[in-house]
DNA sequence: CGAGGCCTTGACCGCGGTCAATGCCCGTGG
DNA sequence: CCACGGGCATTGACCGCGGTCAAGGCCTCG
């Protein structure tokens, strides 16, 4: 039988059955329709989601423009590390941008899984420092390439993003404004 | 006697004298001049530092131009997570910009470390999730704010830069010329 | 058929980049 | 002690990328 959830951490650590079948108890499926939030500004973030299927957007409010930071697909752990961590209140809002089923695993319950095996705390550096790695290359983009070339690249790297999700969205994920991005597609195109 | 790399470490956790003990010994001091390099591209980085003086910078050669990534200070840890996580060549320099006093822990050494006690992973989590929420607001800095905005937060956050860094290299810092820094000093001179 | 959301297009503007000239500071050597 | 040179900051002129605002077209859905 098909496991995402055991294929993704397996490809990261070896884990044992045991060590899955604990994990997984803590689990708690969970749905987010379309349109609907999993965090919102303001609230503190309690759970880390495994996404089954779907897909979310975080996003930063600032002067009444979103700013979108990321987009979470399926198969991929997700949490709002920021709140979760220091469990304060989040700047951003997280929300459905196609109807979600996740698994969530609550914050206490997943320091309770760090103090019962080395293994789940291996796993959450990794998972950190996967997320320094790829915030990082995102920032050194930013800096280093202009709109149109940031746009090749998230064609390349990313192209489940076109297919899935509008491109005033898109734009604002890029850093620029959809008029931009129109003129971009259609320099592209001659 | 003071001793800043246990201060700094014990604001994270509070390590037995044993642990540290066993931390230090695998510590090197090493020394590294102005204008010397830590690491270069192309090189694999070996190494994490515990910076016990002076300052450094990270930086990435595009098109002949030189991009700033960040500011090493003394009494911090540092390493080139990309390189030195998976063992492989770098895309940045890391230069002295001060005569640097330091103390350089091997990767092999580190994983040592790592499996012989919990409390060294829990750390080494804590530090990676700490980079990721100060990328993470660098990276949101620059999608939301223009560059004067992000020189005034410079200057609120981390006043040490703007005295002990020369001035086209905070430009570099914050993603602009050195032409669009002064003008933007000049302007609020006024 | 009408309405609203999204994409496109055009006109205009401003932030920041580019290029070149000038000034300033400071270390070095005649 | 002064002259020179090199590195850095500043200033001005000009330009282009991308933002802003407004209008128009197209689609979907009620």
């Amino acid at each position: 039988m098909i496991d995402p959830l055991a294929l993704y951490m397996r490809r990261f650590l070896n884990f044992s059955d045991e060590e899955l079948l604990r994990f997984k108890q803590f689990l708690k499926p969970t749905e987010i329709k379309k349109g609907e939030y999993f965090l919102q500004e303001g609230a503190i973030c309690q759970n880390v989601l495994f996404i089954e299927e779907g897909l979310l957007r975080i996003y930063h409010l600032h002067n009444d423009k979103e700013i979108i930071r990321q987009f979470i697909f399926e198969n991929s752990f997700f949490t709002e590390y920021e709140s979760f961590l220091a469990q304060k209140p989040s700047f951003y809002f997280v929300e459905a941008l196609e109807d979600c089923k996740a698994l969530a695993l609550h914050y206490k319950d997943l320091n309770a899984l760090y103090d019962s095996s080395i293994n789940f705390l291996r796993f959450g550096k990794m998972m950190a420092e996967n997320v320094v790695q790829h915030v990082g290359h995102r920032y050194m983009s930013i800096l280093r390439d202009d709109a149109t070339t940031r746009y090749n690249n998230l064609i390349k790297e990313r192209p489940k993003v076109l297919q899935r999700v509008p491109q005033y969205m898109i734009a604002s994920y890029l850093g620029i404004t959809p008029e931009a991005l129109s003129r971009i597609r259609k320099n592209m195109a001659s």
